[in-house]
DNA sequence: GTGGTCTAGACCACG
DNA sequence: GTGGTCTAGACCACA
């Protein structure tokens, strides 16, 4: 799997490893018991510090998405969380503000809509397969 | 409108303003014209610190939420920008993400699209009345 | 308070300050709202990188023992959290371990649970002045 | 005797060995002159390394616990160690960070001296069968 | 060779 | 001045 990192980006170097890592699962590139490089194995890919890469896998570990095996480093874990109340707020919550904006710039409810459909329809085009 | 900072959010203050303020114009307790409270007596109302104020609302203004004049202080502006290629862009990266972590959590899209519906037919609810 | 860490301990620095701070709620010499020295202060004080207090406080706010305001920093907060089965469990594993060397090495359960009253004792009587 | 490691718990798979093994001569599944496998088959057997089994095997040994021979392997030595005030104060120091975490939690004395109860009373029924 | 811990020092976002 | 992020480099525990 093929990391991509935006060094310009205001996104945290950590938050972006972590969110591309999760989205590789979501599309199946990265499937339970895969393992990730090490931590000092990727930041030199990378070409970042070791402790930014240790930041993201340790969130990931906490969320669930992984496991930290003494023997064999970071391995992805069956997710095994569920859609949790607390999670449906924080989720709704950032939603507001995010369709607030849409909203205010004139999107339609359609086209947002559209948007997360084609997202959904991609992970689950690739779960299938 | 009232305002609600938490304090102990992880979204900055100034975020939280913007987010808050963007949130009021969709859901029109905010309208063309309607003035905001200057930077100093929002600041003092909230507790916060002037310059908080400050960035959210210039923020606002390069979004083109409002208008700063120098007499009347923050008014709304008439809602000005349209959906950009570069906002859309913006916003699919940001939705996939979003995505992403729901989509590995078990969420399925028929649960996720009520919720952006939910909050579509808020804002729009509110315009019409 | 006073903290005192010991260097030659195997018993990691972040998880020292960590416990001192627990035992100092536990004995009311922290209570809600009292606030924690900024990072960098205690670090100095104590004569270690700021990192390692840093560390110490982050972990301390996912167990909900102190809260990290934008504003004003650590402060304790209310400890919200109840005894979870998860937490229960956690605890009769790690009790399982300490009280099978104990009872090896001879000891008798009174005098174990005497230790442990001692203790539980100590935090009362301050909870009570 | 059987032995179950969590590879993906913090505790130290050293540490997991030695604690399990204490916990069975507590509940006499392990008795004096019994025989532990040898290090390179309980390494086998369990999946990791010999290294690791060795550590454990010297630990023990140091507090008494077993015996290394040659010839035998490690057999389980008589219960040799007595309540030493470097033991019992190592011990409080202990207890005190675990029962000021549980204290603030909310749990009551009695609750957790039941849990150690039971501990004791499990260890007992089966030193007198 | 792995992750965990700690240090030292830098810059930035926030308030 | 605060915490957040990142870097660089070191040592140790673990396997």
């Amino acid at each position: 799997m093929l990391l991509k990192i935006d060094f310009e980006s205001e996104v945290p170097i950590y938050l972006q490893l972590k969110n591309q890592i999760i989205e590789g699962i979501a599309q199946k590139e990265l499937v339970e018991n895969d393992s990730l490089p090490s931590v000092r194995q990727l930041a030199e890919d990378i070409g970042i510090n070791m402790h930014t890469v240790n930041k993201a896998y340790n969130m990931l570990k906490d969320d669930g998405f992984i496991k930290l095996d003494r023997r064999k480093g970071a391995v992805i874990s069956r997710v095994p969380c569920r859609v949790t109340e607390e999670y449906k707020n924080k989720l709704q919550d950032e939603m507001k503000a995010v369709i607030a904006e849409a909203y205010c710039k004139g999107m339609k409810e359609e086209e947002f809509k559209e948007i997360c459909s084609s997202i959904f329809k991609e992970y689950e085009r690739r779960t299938e397969s």
